[in-house]
DNA sequence: GCCAGGTAGTTACATTTGTTACCAATAAGC
DNA sequence: GCTTATTGGTAACAAATGTAACTACCTGGC
């Protein structure tokens, strides 16, 4: 009609744009996996890794978990309820410090475990089928150094979060 | 007191499990980026992703938009309702097909598009420092196939209830 | 000891997100 | 030119998730 559509130059291929392709595709994966756990086990992906990380470093408190997971404390607080009603892990008094808990996986809590890290693994594997391991390496080094990356960013522009218009 | 000794052998190491890093760094840096735009522009994620896409590849469905960008029909929907709300983009009737809008850039839309692609960019930047163009390639070139693989396994084990199509 | 300030964890609430059901328009069958 | 099945899009509902406030406890100064 009037104004034909005006086609800007594209500034950015959305394609191509880290931060877009790294959340499409852990989204995706995380779906899958996420689909996987609850159709098999009935976990959640937050309380697959509770259990992941108890069987790992043995018992500890739910802080230390939201810490190691970067978990909310409140994600992590529901799914050791969830678990707990489960009975695949015990709470236990910590003498140090009354306020918290010690999580402590239970028998069967153990035994979840060792049925569900295989299919977890072997799932990993069919994921990356078709990559090499020196480069699922440098994939893990990559990530690694972009979510220290992303916290320094993070915490720099915290500190004017909101507030001013702008 | 002392009960059954919580010491499984660790089958697997949470750490170097590749969905889980990939969601915890995907979900670091996707904070990131979102509150700098919302922050800044006032977008969400979604609301972004439109304007980067008509901007990138013209007028087009919504639904053309949602494959593209594998994001949910609804979720489109909200974001161009609230864009429009805003005088960002226009609904223009589909001569094609009269259900279906085409959505276009306003002036105001594009004009924020280019304000918003140059701070994508350096932020993406600084995310990226200290990674290198040839790493950073291969780290592209492995997200797309990890999610081409994610694909495939999802399908095959989900009920797939998405129409997702070609 | 006691009070201020801070932390672990939970609860209650608000917001976001996904699901289902629905309407309007198209396309196919008769 | 109707009736039926599908599709684009939205709205209404339900579930998940984050935020704020609260309890119980710890720590330090006095």
């Amino acid at each position: 009609m009037t104004t034909p559509p005006p086609s800007p130059p594209p500034l950015l291929r959305l394609e191509d744009f880290v931060p877009y392709r790294l959340s499409v595709t852990a989204n995706l994966v995380s779906d899958v996996i996420a689909s996987a756990y609850e159709a098999r086990f009935g976990l959640k992906v937050a309380e697959w890794r509770l259990v992941a990380v108890l069987a790992e470093d043995g018992p500890q408190t739910q802080q230390s978990i939201g810490q190691r997971t970067r978990m909310d404390k409140v994600t992590v607080s529901r799914a050791a309820i969830a678990l707990c009603d489960r009975a695949l892990l015990e709470r236990r008094d910590n003498p140090q410090d009354k306020r918290s808990h010690l999580l402590v996986l239970t028998e069967a809590g153990i035994r979840l475990y060792e049925e569900v890290a295989p299919v977890a693994l072997s799932l990993e594997k069919e994921l990356l089928s078709g990559i090499g391991p020196a480069e699922m390496d440098a994939l893990m080094a990559m990530l690694k150094r972009l979510e220290q990356a992303a916290l320094t960013v993070g915490t720099g522009l915290m500190a004017d979060a909101d507030g001013d218009g702008n």
